[in-house]
DNA sequence: TCGTCAAGTTGAACGCGTTCAAAAAATGCG
DNA sequence: CGCATTTTTTGAACGCGTTCAACTTGACGA
């Protein structure tokens, strides 16, 4: 892992294709000038995500993405610099599709624990049909320095898409709580998801039921937890807990 | 992952060798007749351990295991149905010496903070020279249905040493609290303790640094907790926490 | 148009974890 | 002991992710 690119997940050695932003692949025409090296990248992100999506992450090996996509195991390698890099983007595009399925939950508005709700299950509805895929992603992720951490710079990205809904949750939100809390709030409740992930990869009842009926119950005991941080009584106690979380940045 | 074997971390296919329960391995004389197949387990795992702390996870090959141990790879697949059954070989080892470093603090007793200080403390000495290699192993770790998962029923014998720990600690405190809380919270200091390890694990400030502070802040708020849970305002909060937290079982 | 250099592409090769048919060694029985 | 059976050991082979020297294609100024 010594590579110091910033923000993408490819590497193209000394010499690297056009650089840009990332966007939807189905964009109708504007964006940077789709040259040949743009031409190839996008088909073999799009090979990579399908073969994902229709065969798990163990059957799709790097062979199979390149044949799948009509080119050479080395050209993959040439703009993607590791497998992981695949899944980073295959990651992206489902959270990308979890952006878009809560934007009218937060247009909305109102409660705190309603909002989070559906935050948290049209996460679960996204992943769904990628369980076990998800299963294998958070093993990369959690090997300190990989570029799937989500504690990674390659992962700003991602990051920053999932802090934003967060806090747009939070500023959205007219649940009344201790302005000290709200502030960190955002972050927490990013802590907290990550929690509920781990969770629900391990959790193999049909449908991940168990996790569907914690966050049911989690949340509103949360969003309680949240008012009381309001009264005298909790205060030193919220106070403390807010200066230890960000003791852990 | 297709086999049911119960408690260790061999498979041996249809022809096991000499079944036994896991003990040290430098033990003077009792236990089962070291024959032959043992004594070639025993020489594989000192080896594996021993290469695992030298040389790290990806160095220490099953090749490099097989050739210092002088003897072929197929061999020691023979024995160990994988690398990760090795690697759980050097986790119940350290294990084992957490367990040992513990024992004097839980001997004494005293105050909860104090011990739960102790036994973070002690782990993060015995981990902290293989700090790296937890970075791997965490990886492995993290992987549902993997043998090397905190929640597999392969690892139920580090598990029952971890919660062990913690439910001596809890049984020893003298620190009033609920009892409803005392009731669950070995379970729940282990919970936190798989929290700890994954900062710890990704904490790259020299020595951990960062890690150490934050116990040593986090705990005694901890315990500022536990104590709070006796009082009737904090007692509903207690209550539906300590619901939410059995209904992840 | 041609030549030059960068961009893009190839496929063989490497080391890894893992498998397995076959050989060797140990064991047990008449 | 002689022989059949089981346990242990071997090493070649497989598919994987990854690397890289060599080749082809495209862009562009002279």
């Amino acid at each position: 892992m010594t590579h110091s690119e910033r923000g993408r997940s490819e590497r193209g050695a000394s010499h690297a294709p056009t650089g840009y932003t990332v966007k939807d692949v189905t964009e109708p025409s504007p964006g940077p000038t789709p040259g040949k090296g743009e031409q190839t990248r996008r088909l073999i992100v799009a090979t990579a995500i399908r073969l994902f999506a229709e065969n798990g992450y163990e059957k799709t090996t790097m062979r199979a993405i390149a044949s799948a996509a009509g080119l050479s195991v080395g050209n993959a390698y040439y703009y993607f610099s590791s497998k992981e890099a695949l899944v980073q983007e295959f990651y992206l595009e489902l959270q990308r599709e979890h952006s878009a399925a809560v934007e009218p939950i937060l247009a909305t508005g109102g409660a705190f624990g309603r909002q989070l709700l559906g935050v948290l299950e049209s996460g679960m509805q996204v992943w769904g049909p990628h369980h076990q895929f998800a299963g294998k992603f958070i093993g990369l992720a959690a090997v300190p320095g990989s570029p799937v951490s989500p504690f990674s710079p390659e992962s700003e990205e991602s990051r920053k898409i999932s802090l934003d809904i967060f806090q747009r949750l939070v500023d959205g939100t007219t649940t009344k709580m201790d302005p000290a809390l709200r502030a960190e709030l955002p972050e927490l409740l990013w802590l907290l998801q990550l929690g509920v992930v781990v969770y629900w990869v391990h959790d193999e009842s049909p449908e991940q039921t168990k996790t569907h009926k914690i966050i049911q119950r989690g949340v509103p005991y949360l969003e309680h937890l949240v008012g009381l941080s309001r009264l005298k009584v909790f205060r030193p106690v919220t106070v403390q807990g807010l200066a230890l979380l960000r003791m852990l940045r």
